[in-house]
DNA sequence: ATTAATTTTTAAGTATGCTTAAATTTTTTA
DNA sequence: TAAAAAATTTAAGCATACTTAAAAATTAAT
């Protein structure tokens, strides 16, 4: 199958569990960078090979096979995201851009390398879970609140989650964003109140805000 | 640049420095597994991008442009060759499967960090030189006679240099081929007699029958 | 509940990278 | 060196994966 068909159902399947609740063919071309009638054309013909179920006007659902193929070339992406977070000193920005096209171009069998290189790890950087093999996937969340992050080791910021402006200042002030590795200093106020120091800034924040995902000891 | 005309330098620049010596575009086509008429298509489209000059019926030869880009596929497949070699047990053929096609997909920043992981190496696991970021290429050959190997340690056999049959014979009954890695037991026997033994079997060689290139220290 | 806006679909067209078949040129060989 | 063989080129055509433009359907808004 072709990188275009590989990232067709990608972008269906990353659509259908993500951010955006919607796959018709419009946002999947917006995902993909390409035209509504080129996404038209290609559920059609993705229909015909039993990937998608395509019904005029409705939502491009995958059959079980398209989830299949998607489920293994998201493996190949967030294996390739891990080994090279692994193997070399990379922004998580660049590591996404190679695996994006390393993906399509690997074997199951050295997906299969990489993995057992990494001791089949069920999480990549981001914290999204890896399928294996058989295309299973965990979906227990690992990601855990700032709050209750261990002082002085590295997160990996998955989500920014709060409504307090004041928060969003400080994070736009010390450069946090969804993917920023972060080192964390903190100190405990009260009950649920915690000092978050990052950088030279610090904020004193209460639980459940922001979502971050343990990386590295370091 | 495509797939399609990454593929086209490098088979044409192959061509040109190995094996076969003659890049009209039928041996191209051959090599790559299409027409002979879809490799004179391509030629005059590429002759157009100033990367190989075409004249009828007479060889393909690459610009300095076309070199350039055939150098950096090479560097990349041969990086890739050298860093999966390193990392996973996994047969040469099969390495050499995966290159083919992560070689179009890698970028140079990551060539570049797998050159620097390896430390920078300049032969691939065949002996083939690695060129460099600029290009360059180091032209000396590091392959020694099988009668130089040491005792024990772990070759790869590069070429196979002999008119000798029984040598042949003693080869195929070993079933000892290009690229196949062998382990050497030896015996000097005279001035330019050495005793041989792979596996069981053994026979007396005069040097310089056989080219092999160092490996690894196992 | 219409109208307006948006989205989806259809239709026609394009670039890439191939194919096969036939014409042309080169190379081999007898 | 002339005929036969082989290779190259030209020509026509095809599949993939897109494009833009216009028609049709859906969705949103007043």
């Amino acid at each position: 199958m072709s990188v275009a068909i590989e990232n067709f159902v990608k972008a269906i399947y990353n659509n259908d569990n993500h951010d955006i609740k919607d796959t018709k063919p419009g946002n999947i071309a917006k995902k993909l960078g390409i035209s509504n009638a080129a996404a038209t054309d290609m559920a059609k013909k993705l229909a015909v090979k039993d990937l998608v179920n395509y019904e005029k006007y409705q939502k491009l659902q995958l059959t079980e096979k398209g989830t299949k193929m998607a489920l293994n070339v998201v493996r190949k992406h967030r294996l390739w995201e891990s080994f090279l977070f692994k193997m070399f000193d990379m922004s998580l920005h660049d590591i996404h851009r190679e695996a994006e096209l390393l993906e399509h171009q690997t074997s199951d069998l050295l997906a299969d390398k990489i993995s057992a290189y990494l001791g089949h790890p069920k999480f990549d950087p981001h914290g999204d879970p890896i399928p294996n093999a058989d295309g299973e996937i965990t979906t227990e969340d690992t990601s855990i609140s700032l709050a209750e992050a261990t002082e002085g080791k590295t997160y990996i910021i998955s989500r920014l989650l709060s409504d307090d402006k004041e928060f969003f200042d400080f994070c736009a002030q010390n450069e946090i964003k969804y993917r920023n590795i972060v080192t964390v200093s903190k100190q405990f106020i009260s009950n649920k109140m915690t000092q978050i120091s990052i950088g030279s800034n610090s904020i004193v924040l209460n639980e459940d805000f922001t979502k971050i995902i343990y990386v590295d000891e370091n």
